[in-house]
DNA sequence: CCCATGTCAGTCTAACTGATATTT
DNA sequence: CAAATATCAGTTCGACTGACATGG
């Protein structure tokens, strides 16, 4: 095929300097994603189950419900990520000492060394995303995404 | 429930501060997403209809397999997306002098003015999540992640 | 009684893979 | 014949809503 219309494409630049800002974002966010979903495949683990357990790892001990609202899914789908970490050994889940109907999720031995391999994993990616940009660079880089987080997530049940 | 376990969770905020970037990203990119849907959908658009039109208007004529490979879809998740514009009449396909099996793919006069009032909303938007943000600190902002873009897309198939 | 939790079931959307016809 | 396009069909995965039992 040597005579297409476009063959001569050099438009991924022009394309990608005249989107909007809400549209690079979430070109990033799709691009993470698939080197995530990549990097983490030998691990069997998928983003989303990492990123639950990271959560997990930071706050131990919520229920499947709290960490349906803090990701803002419904419990049902937060639930069969839970299944999927006790099945591969990576969460375990106890009754409440207050409330026998609320299980408490927590990282096991197994799932917090695994944790730590898929952080390995994300650093790669970050870094390689981030190559080039200044150390200070980074850091507003972060505190403005986080700000626009909040800003954007304002009027939301918040747990 | 007043003797809930962790009733009090001043955590949203903890949280936020403790997870990395590449979470803080697919944070607000789903918030985003989310927004941008809402906004949306009295004009009976998605998000990924909108993106998708915005495509077309900075380049117009693309075909559905250009679209496709540009969008790091399938040719037929991207076909489904321009059936549904046609039906809308907001894009219209015809073939291609170059070649008949081509189908360029074109804004109507409707797509092109429904798409401008799509691009208010995205404004809207936009000028929430970046409130207080110097206009200097927007343009870095966007610089930083367009590079981003490109260097976590860097081995991909370009069109 | 009311509310929250956890879970079972069915549905829906949006992507995917596979296969086919057509054009260059 | 090989490659690219478009499109038909079936599948899969991830969310969703609805319903229900249970505990506080």
């Amino acid at each position: 095929m040597v005579s297409m219309p476009a063959a001569r494409e050099p438009d991924e630049v022009v394309s990608s300097q005249q989107l909007r800002l809400l549209y690079a974002i979430g070109r990033l966010d799709r691009g993470i994603q698939r080197e995530l979903e990549q990097g983490l495949r030998p691990l069997g683990l998928s983003p989303h189950q990492y990123a639950t357990l990271t959560v997990l790892r930071a706050r131990s001990g919520l229920s499947n419900a709290q960490l349906a609202r803090r990701a803002y899914v419904t419990p049902q789908a937060m639930s069969q990520v839970l299944t999927s970490l006790i099945t591969a050994g990576l969460i375990s889940r106890s009754p409440s000492n207050d409330n026998q109907r609320v299980l408490e999720t927590r990282l096991t031995p197994k799932g917090l060394e695994v944790t730590a391999r898929c952080d390995l994993i994300a650093d790669e990616i970050e870094d390689r995303m981030l190559e080039g940009v200044s150390q200070a660079d980074r850091h507003s880089l972060l505190a403005v995404i986080r700000a626009c987080v909040q800003r954007i997530n304002a009027g939301l049940p918040g747990t």
